[in-house]
DNA sequence: ACAGTTTCCCGTAAATGC
DNA sequence: TGCATTTACGGGAAACTG
């Protein structure tokens, strides 16, 4: 008889952080014929759970509060609790929460709803619950968190199912493609398109990837590292979903970043581009960066490729990206620097495609002379000994003034750890 | 006879954030003849403090403990009060604590130690407490608390007078400006010569500088604004502090920043040498920032003096201060860049002062070309066309590709309004 | 409306537990 | 010892409260 409205995390409902309070609101979906009395709901949480194997946790605050008419709907009666706040339960004895089989995270919780009232000498007592819950300590496992509610709401109808980890079943890649589109749709406003999710698809499933569709694990999408990396499949593509939010909205927008792409296709997209031609992509050896690659011709008729270290958030937070891409510079041998990002794949000039996005920061605090960053890169002439576009009879910038590159890269190379991500579609 | 230790944030003692562990400690001065039963302490926040007009304050957390044997030091009976934590005594009549008068960093509260036992038949009580403390609840709070602390210790020394900032006295400059350089040898490494204090000075007292020892009141140290600004000198002055000690302790303890130099002096200073000489000086006009000004000679031999926009902390998080003073660039009308720091005031090679504390960051991370920021200011040749060095065939920046400076400015100008620290010494 | 003050809580770092 | 998890709290921002 009652609908549970769910607690919340900032966007992400079904999550609860210990200490941070939430709200929760349930209706009464049955009118009662006489309500000359208060009616007094109480929550609970993880009632009737066994000790042993999880967690368990109490709302700290109170917990009771009288059903009110609301007033905006057809007069049901309705109760929201506000600035619930949970903490851990703490045994005595040795039983201890959370023994090993699950991760924080993959432990579900619920929270339960309770009133009782007479009527003509009936006594009724109601009782209903939330749908699972993961309950964590620190925003730091908020992905993990996450990744437990989509898998649970992907796989399972069932309304309480606290179980549902102790053996998760697989999902149909198909299925799963379309739950991280909508992630990105949601909380970036702009979905994946196919080309992104066969790239997705690949580094996750590697060969298997052409099988009409894949059935694939919980470990292998949330808990196993990525052979070679130090995080997950989830962990990584929820990183760059951070950056896009904080530090890339509107390029995403604008379907100006590619992403998600590998460094083969890259090149091949590249290749029988104009020079300067430049694409966006996330970077699959850290988590949240984004780097961009160009090509180049030298004069041999050889094809260059550069891809810049990639930009994480702190970078980020320090110049927004449309401005890196802008102001982007390369030295070479210290002589003069030049702007390499011309066009962005295929053939927007860089100009057209971000020159809205440009911050322009005047900055007029009167008596000093603005400065602002600029990102630059300084590499070496390279063993095909680019000659000097202009042999200044001064060189304007300092010998030294920068550490050298010891290495000069020509060549993009994979890194050598056997992945399954470095296929070609 | 007890001894109070003192409860501590970090490095500021004396101050007690609200919801935030601190930890005290007491040591009982003479040996008891018999120890044979336990002697508990107990700690109470604002013991007899009338309610009214301040704030008060109670321990949530345990607040009694057993004294025992240091085993350090000549056995005498100690204990130490951890993971103390403090919460405000909410009113339920209309009495809200501090009432206008003061503000709630001048309120002054204590903690009080109590202990009673019997020797012989004989009941004895022991009672002692703590210095004044100030209690804040956000750490935005600090500043403003460790004034009250410093003007206390500075002015009186009862033990116990909360009523102080009633009616606060006045300090002697003398006095107070040794504290003031005590501040930086404590918590940035080195204290103030007496060209920095002397500025300072002129700030605080403005044409009264000169008098032998003028007083500094309460109020125009921590209170008012400074004129034309919206802030006090102390919170100016430690904007500076905490700047120093995240972003610049190496360069300050190098003695490498001038710092407290009025704009005058330090025209008078640079315009006699070589150009590109430069010195570093704090913005006035805003909280924690630091600026450098540069001197220049125009072939019509003037001299020009430029100040670039301050660093604030952010700016330095992106970009350690060495670095910028490193790789700062000039560019006039697009041409092409270049470093006009040359020598650090008065004479030093820029290299030499700063070429051990420059951070060579290579950031091998190998397919990828490394990149950095570089802090730039774009300007326009000024009325006094100043040819191009360099006039370049294809000139490598391309037109268009900063925001243009709207105003050139040859001259450094002074603000309008009338403060008094615009006066030379 | 507003300024002084507190609360809230993310995100990093440190502490803790296993 | 190392990893998983929790705690601590600075710092920015929102909420509060006269």
């Amino acid at each position: 008889e009652k609908q549970p409205c769910m607690p919340t995390h900032p966007q992400k409902p079904l999550i609860i952080k210990t200490g941070v309070q939430f709200t929760t609101k349930v209706r009464l979906l049955v009118k009662l014929p006489e309500v000359d009395y208060q009616l007094k709901v109480k929550t609970t949480f993880d009632k009737d759970l066994p000790p042993g194997r999880v967690r368990q946790f109490f709302i700290l605050t109170n917990n009771t509060k009288v059903m009110d008419i609301e007033d905006y709907s057809n007069g049901c009666l309705s109760v929201e609790f506000r600035h619930l706040q949970l903490k851990e339960k703490k045994y005595i004895n040795g039983t201890k929460g959370n023994e090993g089989l699950l991760s924080v995270t993959e432990e579900l919780h619920s929270l339960s709803f309770e009133a009782c009232f007479t009527v003509q000498g009936l006594t009724i007592d109601l009782e209903t619950c939330s749908l699972p819950l993961v309950v964590i300590s620190n925003v730091s496992q908020l992905p993990g968190g996450w990744a437990s509610v989509m898998w649970y709401n992907l796989l399972t109808d069932e309304p309480r199912n606290l179980a549902f980890f102790g053996n998760p079943p697989r999902a149909g890649w198909t299925q799963l493609s379309e739950v991280l589109s909508w992630q990105f749709s949601t909380f970036a406003g702009r979905g994946l398109n196919k080309e992104q999710l066969a790239m997705l698809g690949e580094k996750l499933l590697g060969q298997h990837a052409s099988c009409s569709d894949y059935q694939v694990s919980w470990s292998k999408f949330a808990k196993e590292n990525i052979p070679g990396k130090p995080f997950s499949f989830w962990m990584w593509l929820d990183s760059i979903l951070e950056l896009i939010k904080k530090h890339l909205l509107p390029v995403w927008n604008e379907n100006y970043i590619m992403g998600f792409v590998s460094k083969e296709m890259e090149r091949v997209l590249l290749k029988a581009r104009e020079p300067g031609t430049f694409l966006l992509r996330f970077s699959e050896s850290h988590l949240g960066g984004i780097t961009f690659t160009w090509v180049e011709h030298g004069e041999n008729g050889d094809v260059k490729f550069n891809s810049v270290e990639p930009y994480t958030k702190n970078r980020l937070s320090a110049l927004p990206f449309a401005d890196i891409i802008r102001d982007y510079k390369v030295i070479t041998d210290g002589v003069v620097p030049e702007n390499p990002l011309k066009f962005l794949y295929p053939d927007i000039p860089k100009d057209e495609a971000f020159g809205r996005l440009y911050n322009s920061q005047p900055s007029k605090v009167h008596p000093y002379i603005p400065s602002t960053l600029i990102p630059i890169s300084e590499m070496r002439s390279s063993a095909s000994s680019t000659p000097r576009s202009c042999p200044s009879p001064e060189p304007p910038m300092t010998p030294g003034e920068f550490d050298m590159l010891s290495e000069n890269l020509c060549f993009d190379i994979d890194t050598v750890s056997s992945n399954h991500n470095e296929k070609q579609t």
